[in-house]
Order: C-alpha cells, then sequence, then structure tokens
DNA sequence: TTGTTGACCTCTT
DNA sequence: CAAGAGGCCAACA
C-alpha cells in the first residue's frame, strides 16, 4: 500500500480534508453575503479568526473559479471598496457588471457609499 | 522536494 | 502625511 507523504512531524492539512478547508470557509461566508451588500477579504479572514491571511482569501477567490456553486466573488472587494480583483475576472468589466445590477453604485473602479454597503461577516453571523 | 508568487491587511519608519 | 516591509496559508513551477 501507499503511504501518504505526511510526516508525523510536520502536519500538512493540504489534502488532509479538503472540506475542512480554510478556502471552503470563506466560499460559506462569501456565499452567505446578501445580495446588494459587499464585503472586504480582511472582513472574512477577521470572521475565520486569521485577519492576518487576509490574503488567503484573496487567493481562495481564485480557486473560486472552480469553485461549485460560483461564489460571488464580486461582492468581496479590498479594504478600501475598490476592485482590486476586477482583472481577474471573466472580463474587467464583469465585476462592474455585475456590482451595477446588485444596485451596487461603482465609481472608478470603487465602490460608492462602500461603509453602507458593508456586509460583516463576524457582526451579521454573530461570532461565538 | 524547495522556492516563489498571490484578487490583502496592518504596523513601523 | 507618505511610503515600505512583514506576515499568513496555499498552489504552481
Amino acid at each position: 500500500m501507499k503511504k501518504p507523504g505526511l510526516k508525523k512531524s510536520t502536519e500538512k492539512p493540504r489534502s488532509l480534508n479538503k472540506e475542512y478547508s480554510f478556502f471552503d470557509n470563506v466560499y460559506e461566508v462569501v456565499r452567505q453575503i446578501p445580495k446588494g451588500r459587499v464585503t472586504s477579504y480582511g472582513a472574512i479572514a477577521n470572521y475565520l479568526g486569521t485577519k492576518l491571511s487576509a490574503r488567503m482569501v484573496g487567493w481562495a477567490m481564485n480557486a473560486a473559479h472552480s469553485a461549485k456553486p460560483k461564489v460571488p466573488a464580486h461582492r468581496v472587494v479590498n479594504r478600501n471598496g475598490m476592485l482590486s480583483g476586477k482583472a481577474h475576472f471573466a472580463t474587467p468589466t464583469l465585476m462592474e457588471e455585475l456590482l451595477a445590477k446588485e444596485k451596487i453604485k461603482v465609481e472608478e473602479d470603487t465602490i460608492s457609499d462602500f461603509e453602507k454597503l458593508f456586509w460583516d461577516p463576524a457582526k451579521e453571523l454573530e461570532i461565538k
């Protein structure tokens, strides 16, 4: 039988439980975002308890394209409310279009009234 | 296998 | 006030 390349000394939760990965948590939260609302990578990371891993949230979005169902990554923007990841969408204007359908105003690739539309999972979902 | 990059955020100088 | 570096986890070469 083949032995897993897992070292007892160094545990690598890489493929240990993909269903319990940090990414899935992000997808769950992003999918919980109500329509017409937006959130930030840091907010999600903070909700997960690892605000320092805000980069992972963005990276998770990269895999969101293969995530099922599709993750509304267009509702996730950076701390400044800027569509930093718009360039990573199918089209550079797709994100803006999707947000426009959500009745969200976007100017200069930045969400207007971002503070009002801001949806904090840590508060809405309530932290235990 | 290791090393580097990545849709970020926060602190320090 | 502004700019730079650090740090996290995971995937790709």
